[in-house]
Order: structure tokens, then C-alpha cells, then sequence
RNA sequence: GCACGGGUAGCGAAGCGGUCAAACGCGCCAGACUCAAGAUCUGGUGACUUAGUGUCUUCGGCGGUUCGAAUCCGCCCUCGUGCACCA
């Protein structure tokens, strides 16, 4: 279809407000929703896939008659904006390269582009020019979106209401203040997250919790040697501490105590959240050959010795040995043994922790091959086996002290708790693997006061959450239980950031609400933005008492001049809400999908929880996923000019099922397109046969409901009723599986089959499918009119059928394909099938196909479909002949025809 | 590492206890139509067998449940996705 007439469509629809629900109706409402783009950039057709599959639900929604809104507006809150702004700033080529790129794709005066390039250095202008370009998009695809109600997040009235969604939280106790280690960048002074991070995005960094143990030293009991352990729960199995004499060591003044830690670990301590006094440096050979005394148990004395594994640049430097189960500390023990150390040649492993087959160190090493201190990539392989078998499978002996026979799980949790009671414990965090940002400066772990968190952690919350999902419907189905397992993870959340755009966090100043965080509420939001914007309402008039009376109902002082709107608010939520049905990606069910159900779930009233989910997985092109840094992105509006809007919903549709990864196949669209093709030329068939002579039916087929017209065309042969049924059950078919939410089945039922039955019809019968498919053509035009809307919409209008082909409203369609026929289209079918089979059994070049049948019925068929067959088979036709040289009547039954070819 | 989700014919992809040698699409092979090519149409496309509708072996691997499994259970291999302050 050529683009023009695909614009002609659009204005149409819009024009016409085909897409504008009534606020209030007397029909049954349908609110959908869908997370709304981030406009950094150009859609891509991944994107695409999200958005058309909307676009489906929705259109099918109002076959169904429901009265449909699907709004749309834009998330530009966070930092990814404000990096391209700096980019573009600092004039960074690749960035600038890449943006001229985009903004090609939409504007061809070169000098123009470059304007609207340096534009960018404003934030605002660049969610601005990305926001028009996608709604383009958007109409471009068809999407039957309510623009009405358009906002972005940072729209004044918005910010006034995820405010008003804190304090709510807050209210509920939901919002808390803690502290919370990140990974950090002390150079620059601020929180990095995986973007930030040198490969961040493929080698992932996590956080991780060491174990402080503070040993007091025997001839200084108030001074600690603090050691940094992963394995409390061996803490009976420590014989000794190892220092490194290559290290520099400080007792520095840490939270009023006194430490002996490694010099780097100061600064961390510091990030931690630690308070740092004095500092004054102790030389390792000091502390080499002293004791320090157990923490739990002070008659037992803890030589500390020197070694060289230790490493300064985890935890404190120092390091607890637990020869019987950790492999560097027994291999250092050997050494240190070998070179003569007196203390160490007293020592012994001991082995606190029951193995079911029995453990000695020195022949589980040997089956890593570990034969010196030297050996570190078989000495972390031991570390790591020994770990997960001891940690998942065994438990401790008796001669763990306080922490035998427990499992070793159970006794790292009961270690902590021993050394917090006496005062011995504490922790540091540190990077799972050394980072660098991408800027080169190292990543740490901090601690940042003042973080606010929503806490998720109370049980009647999540039990209201499990409550809401097990009354939701959720397509496809498997996704219920990730979004259960979800809502049951999720703890604590910081909720508010530094960086970025965003709403400010309404109790602590120099604070935004985390982009996150500002939108798992905002279905509410575009049911209240007309009416703000129609009353002119101040951003400051919409403060709590506002939005508690035009959302929760409250009352508003007598004479507050905004009751009005906040009433009208609240008739258009009472209408509106619950919303309906969510359509998003399942990579959003740990965050986003979670926050929109608890969020609900906390602060409205039950009657206005979600009720339905649905998501789709991903696109990938060629079977590689897409990305920026490949290059093999496919902008959406390339593919929609290339292709036309129907063949890519098609496509999109028709080739997975929503739980399936989708590939776009660049050479598979154009064959898509053939059958797309077909199925135009067909319908214009029936299309033509009205125009032409079909008066008559015209003016029953207006007046018809949902069965056959009464005939004035006298020639009508029953095969074509046939094929009237079939396709109508077919399109009952899609019906079906289009409420089921399984899009491809609905395609193959609307869009491929019927073409099939049409295809057998002809081969039987050589009759023209035009009047057949004339009876069904309004009904099949709906049908397709979620997946190829474009297609159907200007049948529609050719056919001078009134209204819009996408607002028309359709029972289920129902066809009985006459039995008769189909038995006759069978018969036949089975002779042609045969045919090739026994021809290739067949000597020499056949010229006569003999058959014979011994059912009077099935005889008749066959002379009616003689010369069909002879045309497809390619044979002369002789039916029940004499000639029987095989004797093959004798083995013909029932609808099974036998044959012989001569 | 942890969690979840996949692995079906040459490819893509349905099916999710019997009607399954497995829909549909592509590719490939043969035929029709063409001077020819393309497009279109028809048939075939696991193996074996036979002038035909028969037999056998298949749905990542190995075991198990069942009268019966691609479909249910266990283990293993393998691929993908997510893993927190990030949109």
C-alpha cells in the first residue's frame, strides 16, 4: 500500500477520534497500559514488538466491544539523558557521530541536523526532539494510542503527584532511611552503576560481605588485629593469623578502638562509614611471632606469623588461617614449616567440619595437583570446590567450640551472632572483582548516609501482592510464578539519587526520586492530567489534600475552589480503574512489573488492583541480539518504510508466540510479504464480486447478523456455502485464540488457513471463491484489523462499508462447514494424494488413472470431480471400468477409492 | 555463582499424556505453465518396504512413572535471560 494512502488512514483515524474512548460510557471499560518509552534515541523494532503487541490487545479488545483506552507518554526522568547532554558538550565524537545518526534517520538537511545536534546540549531538547520522533512512529505503525493524555515525567503536575505518592508511602511506613553500601567512585565523588563500570555490562560486579573478626592482642588486650574472613563459621578451626611483611600496617584509632589493619584498608573504612582517628604505623615484623588471644574463647592463643599471599587490597590485609579447610592457608602453613619457622612447625591443621567420606587437606590437594604456594589458579579452584561442598552439604564436629554440629550454614550465621555479643565483630565490603571505571578510577565500596529506601520487607505487604497476582491474569501464564519468587526477593530499595533528572524527594533537600521509583503509580496519573490541564490548576494547588480527594475521594474543605476538579477526577478513576490489562517485557518483572503490584497494592483499595499482566520476550535480528555497539540495530521507522506497517505487525506477530525470543529474519520478511499479498488479492476478490452484482446480498448482508443471507443469486452451488463456513470457522478460530492472548495462532487462523481452504476449493471444485468470500469479507476484514489495520481500514472504506473497520464490534464468529462437501472435498483430496504415490510405483509413463469405488455416493463425487482430477493428475480418468488387470476393486472400501494407472 | 526459561525434522516454529512421523512457514526435489528465466500452481520431503494407504526409528542425553510420553518426574549436557539503585 503506498504511503500515502497509510497517512491518508492515520489523519482519518484521528481525525475521527476513532481512538478517543468516551470519558464515561455505558459499555464495559478497558484500560490498558504499557511502560512508557525513554526517548534517548530512535525505537527500534525490538520496541516494535512490545508496542504492536499492545496495539493487538488492544484492537482485539474493541472487537469485544469493550471501551478501550490506551494512553502513552514519556519517561525522561534519570541520568542517561544528561550523560548524552554532557557528551554532546564535551563534544565527544563517537557520542556526536552516532546522535547525528539518529536524528538522520528523521531530518535530511544536513545543517539542520547539525542544529538540532548541538541542541542537545539541553537535556530537555533532546527528550524533546525523541519524543515527537517516536509518536510519529507510532502513528506510523498504527498504534491505536489515546494521545490525549500525554505527559512526560517531568511535567510539573506529574512531580506533584509521585510526590504525593511518597508521602503516601510514608504514611504506610513504607519509606525508610538506612545505609546501604554501592559501588563507588571516591575520585569522583559519586555512586557508579554497570554503565559506569570498564565491562561492566559483561563482567557483572557485585558486592561483597567480609566477615571482621577482631582478635585482641594477648600483650594489648584493648589493641584488635582485625582479620577479614568469608568463613566465619570455622572459627575453631583458626590455629593462627597471617601478616605480610611486604605490607604496610597502621594502629589506627577506628569508631574509639584501636586497629591493626593493612594502610589501604583506612580509606575504605573511611568510605564505610567508620570514624578514623589516629594512625600510626607498625611495622610487620613487629606483629610476626606475637599472640593473639581467640575471640571467643581467651585462653586460647593465636600466634600471628608472616606469609606472602596475603593481599592488601582486600578487607584488612590480615587474615585468619584455618589450615584444616582452607587450602592457601595450609599450603602457607607447609612453607612456613619448610623454612623453619619454630611456632609454625607446632602447628597442625584442625578439622572442625564433618565430610560424610572423611577429609584430610593434603589429599584433597593433591587432586588439584597443588604442590607448592605457587600453584594460585589450582589453590582457588581447591578454595571454591571445598567451599561449596562444606557449605551446602556438610556440618560441623564437635570440635567447633560453641558452633559444633550445626550445619556450616547455620554456624557462620551463629558465629556472628557470638562475636557481636562480645563485641568482636564487624564488616567491610568490598568489589567481587577489581573494577575500574570507565573513566580508569578504581571502584570501592561506600556507605551513603542518608539513603532512603521503600521497604518491601514487611510480610503483609508481600502477602497483599500475592494476593492481587493470584486473582490477576497473567500471559503467558509461566511468568505468575517469576513474578511471585519476585515480590518474595525483593527487601529493601533505595528509592532516591543524586544524579539525573527527576521529581525531588520531598524530605531531604538535593535529593531525586530515583526514575525508578516515579513510576509505579502513574496509571492514575493520565485519568487526572485533562482535567488539571482544562482547569489551568497551579502545579502548588495539587498538594496532598488534592490528590487524597480526587484519587482516594476523600473531602476537601467546604468552598475549596478545587473540589470540582477533584471530583471529576475521581468519576473518571471510578470509571476507568482498576487498569486492565499491563503489557510490558518479562526483563521488567523483577523491577517495574513488582513496584506497579506492590505499590497498588499498598496504597489503593483492593477494588482497584491490576488485573491482568501480559508480556513478550525480546526481538533479536539474525540470530544475534541487538545493540548499539554492533551496529545492527534496526530502527523501527527503517523497517516501516521498507516494509509498510502491516507486513512488519505481521511479521512480528506471526513469527513466535509471545514467550519465544523472536529473530527478524531479514530475508524471511519479504516472504511473509507474499502470503500478505495473497490474502489482499483475495479479499479484493470478494470486494470486487459486491461491487459488481451483489446488490441484491448488499442489502441483506447490511441487515444479516451472524447467519447465512437469504439467497437471491440462485446460482450459488452449495460448495461455495462450504467455503462461506470454513472461513468463518476459521475466523471463529483466531477469535478465539486473539482472547487467548495467542497472536500467532490468531494470524495463522485469519491470515493463512482460510487462504488454504480457498486453495482446496478451487483444486475440488474450479469454482471462483468470490462469492463466498463476498459473505464473509466485513467479518474477515475485522478480524485482521488488529494485526494489518492499514489493509483492512482501506478495504473497508473501498468497500463503502460504514465507519471505521477498527471500530467495529464482533461477536464471535461462528461456521459449520456443510458435512457433505467436506466428505466429497476429502474423497477427491485422497484420490489426488494417492495418485503420486502409486505413480511412483508405477511402470513406464502412465496415461489412464482407473478408479474404483464402491460407494454409490462417493462414485457420483468422483464424476463430478473427473475432469479436476484429470487436470491436476494429469491422466484420463476411468471410473469403476471393466479394466481391472490388478484386481484392485476388490480391495477398494468406503471413502477409500482404489486406483490403478496404465 | 544463584534464579528462571528454552533445546522438536535442513532452518524457523506449533504441539504440552493417546487421534503425532508431528500444524504452519521457509528451503530443497519433482511436475505443470513458459522459447527461457522469474512469478504462480500441484505433489513430495525420517528410514525401509509395497502398485498405495504397511512397518520401524525419531522430538538435547540417560533413567523413571504409565496400558500408552515430544508431552509427567529425576539426573546430566547445552543455550538464553535476570541478578538491585539501572532505564
Amino acid at each position: 500500500m503506498e504511503p500515502q494512502k497509510q497517512q491518508d488512514i492515520t489523519r482519518a483515524w484521528k481525525q475521527h477520534q476513532v481512538f478517543e474512548p468516551k470519558e464515561i460510557a455505558e459499555k464495559d471499560k478497558y484500560y490498558v497500559t504499557q511502560p512508557y518509552p525513554y526517548p534517548t534515541g530512535p525505537l527500534h523494532v525490538g520496541h516494535g514488538r512490545t508496542y504492536t503487541t499492545t496495539d493487538v490487545l488492544t484492537r482485539f479488545a474493541r472487537i469485544q466491544g469493550k471501551n478501550v483506552l490506551w494512553p502513552m507518554a514519556f519517561h525522561v526522568t534519570g541520568t542517561p539523558v544528561l550523560a548524552i547532554a554532557d557528551q554532546v558538550k564535551r563534544k565527544d565524537a563517537d557520542a556526536m557521530q552516532m546522535y547525528r545518526g539518529y536524528i538522520g534517520i528523521y531530518e535530511k538537511n544536513p545543517e539542520k541536523v547539525e542544529q538540532i545536534l548541538h541542541s542537545f546540549e539541553d537535556p530537555k531538547k533532546i527528550v524533546a526532539f525523541f519524543g515527537s520522533v517516536i509518536e510519529k512512529d507510532f502513528d506510523a505503525m498504527g498504534y491505536s494510542i489515546d494521545w490525549r493524555k500525554q505527559f512526560t515525567t517531568m511535567d510539573p503536575y506529574y512531580q506533584q503527584f509521585v510526590q504525593w505518592q511518597f508521602h503516601k508511602f510514608k504514611e504506610k511506613g513504607a519509606l525508610v532511611k538506612g545505609k546501604y553500601p554501592i559501588l563507588y567512585s571516591a575520585v569522583d565523588g559519586n555512586a557508579v552503576g554497570e554503565d559506569d563500570i570498564k565491562d561492566g555490562d559483561t563482567d557483572k560486579v557485585a558486592i561483597t560481605e567480609f566477615q571482621l573478626i577482631k582478635f585482641p592482642l594477648a600483650n594489648d588486650p584493648h589493641t584488635f588485629i582485625v582479620v577479614a574472613t568469608l568463613r566465619p563459621d570455622t572459627l575453631f578451626g583458626i590455629t593462627n593469623i597471617w601478616v605480610n611483611p611486604s605490607l604496610e600496617y597502621v594502629k589506627a584509632e577506628v569508631n574509639g578502638e584501636k586497629w591493626i589493619i593493612a594502610k589501604n584498608a583506612i580509606e575504605k573504612l573511611k568510605l564505610q562509614q567508620k570514624t578514623i582517628g589516629d594512625i600510626a604505623a607498625v611495622p610487620a615484623h613487629e606483629l610476626a611471632h606475637k599472640d593473639a588471644l581467640h575471640p571467643l574463647d581467651a585462653h586460647m592463643h593465636i600466634p600471628i606469623l608472616p606469609t606472602t599471599f596475603v593481599n592488601a587490597e582486600k578487607g584488612t590485609g590480615i587474615v585468619c588461617s584455618v589450615p584444616g579447610h582452607a587450602p592457601f592457608d595450609f599450603m602457607a602453613l607447609e612453607e612456613a614449616k619448610k623454612l623453619g619457622d619454630a611456632t609454625a612447625q607446632r602447628i597442625h591443621p584442625k578439622y572442625i567440619i564433618a565430610h560424610p567420606n572423611g577429609f584430610e587437606m593434603r589429599k584433597f590437594l593433591d587432586t588439584f595437583k597443588v604442590q607448592s604456594m605457587n600453584d594460585r589458579t589450582q589453590l582457588q579452584q581447591a578454595t571454591e570446590a571445598i567451599y561449596k561442598i562444606e557449605f551446602y552439604e556438610c556440618r560441623t564436629n564437635g570440635e567447633n567450640g560453641p558452633l559444633s554440629n550445626m550445619s556450616v550454614r547455620g554456624a557462620k550465621d551463629k558465629s556472628v551472632e557470638l562475636l557481636k555479643a562480645v563485641n568482636r565483630w564487624d564488616r567491610i565490603y568490598e568489589p567481587s572483582r577489581k573494577a575500574l571505571t570507565r573513566a580508569g578510577n578504581p571502584v570501592v565500596v561506600a556507605i551513603l548516609s542518608d539513603q532512603w529506601f521503600l521497604d518491601y520487607t514487611s510480610k503483609e505487604w508481600k502477602e497483599k501482592a500475592h494476593r492481587c497476582l493470584n486473582r490477576m491474569r497473567i500471559f503467558p501464564e509461566k511468568y505468575a510464578k517469576t513474578l511471585h519468587d519476585s515480590i518474595d526477593w525483593l527487601e529493601q530499595r533505595p528509592c532516591i539519587r543524586k544524579r539525573g533528572l527527576g521529581t525531588p524527594f520531598p524530605f531531604l533537600g538535593g535529593w531525586m526520586i530515583e526514575p525508578l521509583s516515579d513510576s509505579t503509580l502513574y496509571m492514575l496519573f493520565y485519568l487526572c492530567i485533562e482535567t488539571l490541564r482544562e482547569n489551568g490548576m497551579k502545579p502548588e494547588d495539587l498538594d496532598e489534600a488534592f490528590f487524597d480527594a480526587a484519587i482516594l475521594g476523600k473531602a476537601l474543605p467546604q468552598g475549596d475552589a478545587r473540589s470540582a476538579a477533584a471530583q471529576e477526577i475521581h468519576g473518571k478513576l471510578q470509571y476507568w480503574y482498576p487498569n486492565d490489562i499491563r503489557h510490558t517485557a518479562p526483563a521488567h518483572i523483577q523491577n517495574h512489573s513488582s513496584f506497579w503490584i506492590l505499590a497498588h497494592t499498598l496504597l489503593l483499595p483492593e477494588e482497584w488492583w491490576p488485573r491482568a499482566a501480559s508480556f513478550n520476550e525480546m526481538m533479536i535480528r539474525n540470530g544475534q541480539k541487538m545493540s548499539k555497539s554492533k551496529g545492527n540495530i534496526i530502527p523501527l521507522i527503517d523497517a516501516v518504510q521498507k516494509f509498510g506497517p502491516d507486513l512488519m505487525r505481521l511479521y512480528t506477530i506471526a513469527s513466535s508466540s509471545l514467550e519465544r525470543t523472536a529473530d527478524w529474519k531479514d530475508e524471511q520478511v519479504p516472504q511473509v510479504e507474499n502470503k500478505l499479498n495473497e490474502l489482499e488479492k483475495v479479499l479484493r476478490q470478494g470486494l470486487d464480486f459486491i461491487r459488481k452484482g451483489g446488490a441484491d446480498f448488499m442489502i441483506q448482508l447490511d441487515a444479516a447478523t451472524n447467519t447465512a443471507v437469504s439467497m437471491k443469486n440462485t446460482s450459488a452451488t452449495p460448495q461455495q456455502f462450504w467455503l462461506k463456513e470454513k472461513i468463518m470457522q476459521r475466523l471463529g478460530e483466531s477469535y478465539e485464540a486473539y482472547a487467548q492472548m495467542d497472536y500467532k495462532m490468531a494470524a495463522q487462523k485469519a491470515f493463512f488457513e482460510p487462504l488454504n481452504d480457498i486453495k482446496q476449493f478451487k483444486k475440488v471444485f474450479a469454482e471462483d471463491e468470490s462469492f463466498a468470500v463476498s459473505l464473509v469479507l466485513k467479518r474477515w476484514l475485522i478480524m485482521i484489523t488488529p494485526i494489518a489495520p492499514f489493509l483492512a481500514e482501506q478495504l473497508w472504506k473501498e468497500a463503502g462499508f460504514p465507519g471505521f473497520a477498527s471500530a467495529q464490534h464482533l461477536e464471535q464468529p461462528e461456521g459449520k462447514p456443510a458435512k457433505e462437501v467436506q466428505e466429497r472435498v476429502d474423497a477427491v483430496e485422497k484420490i489426488l494424494g494417492d495418485v503420486e504415490r502409486v505413480r511412483k510405483l508405477a511402470k513406464g509413463n502412465p496415461k489412464t488413472l482407473y478408479i474404483y469405488s464402491i460407494d454409490a455416493q462417493e462414485t457420483e463425487w468422483i464424476e463430478a470431480a473427473k475432469a479436476q482430477i484429470e487436470k491436476y493428475a494429469l491422466l484420463q480418468v476411468k471410473i469403476n471400468d471393466a479394466h481391472d488387470p490388478l484386481g484392485k476393486k476388490a480391495k477398494a472400501q468406503k471413502g477409500k477409492a482404489a486406483l490403478y494407472l496404465e
